[in-house]
DNA sequence: TATATATGTAAGCATTTGGTTACGCAAGTT
DNA sequence: AACTTGCGTAACCAAATGCTTACATATATA
């Protein structure tokens, strides 16, 4: 995790412990140690992900007294939501179980040239 | 990229590259040369990135003489669209524009215990 | 057959990533 | 005031990542 870098939404989800921190957070708010029980790895571990979450977007912290509580503001992944809506239809259409789908779209493609 | 590691289609659409090859093979298929012609990169650097979308099953290599054409498998992508789609209320109900969802889900879970 | 083309792969390298321990500090508690 | 709790951050480290160049191999082509 070390210092800094330009966070990105794909980036933040690609590691499965974020995944995890993510969908433990949606079900209940919860402060980080409570999340860190949770995990094998160290607190100041999952206070790196979460610090890489909340600087992309996808987590909000709402301090009260000596506590940090972790929020998920799930808009975040609208970005991946739309990404992966765009090829919905090359898994959803008939082809699909003919498994020739692709070739369909090339001979579509080529059509239109 | 380097030698091997376990692969993951989170992991595989985590690189900005990797979303851009897909992006251009699903408008049409494209050999290896023709693919790395779209970017600053050097050819094997494309070509290990292919290897990687291959091995996450988002890519299949048709072999055609001396070339191979990559043909996006996008069904691969189904397992983000999963885990994005169980968030997908979370900014789709009515709370969002009142930017208090997150509350009102915590509300919920507590009335819940 | 000799050459050109399309590609994979190994080796090396700088950077990033994900983890650790050690420490500091603010907010409660005694 | 002294102590405990909750947390951030720095320093360090091993492994992974993304790239390069160099080379190998298979398939056309002249």
């Amino acid at each position: 995790m070390s210092t800094e870098a330009r966070r990105d939404v794909f980036q933040a989800i690609a590691d499965p412990t974020r995944r995890q921190i993510i969908n433990l957070i949606v079900k209940e708010s919860m402060n980080l140690n409570a999340i860190a029980e949770n995990f094998n790895i160290s607190r100041p571990a999952v206070s790196q992900h979460i610090k890489i979450l909340t600087e992309c977007g996808i987590v909000s912290i709402r301090q009260e007294g000596r506590e940090r509580f972790c929020e998920p503001k799930l808009a975040a992944l609208k970005e991946v939501s739309n990404w992966v809506d765009q090829y919905r239809q090359f898994w959803n259409d008939r082809f699909d179980s003919l498994d020739n789908y692709l070739t369909k779209i090339q001979s579509d493609n080529n059509l239109k040239k």
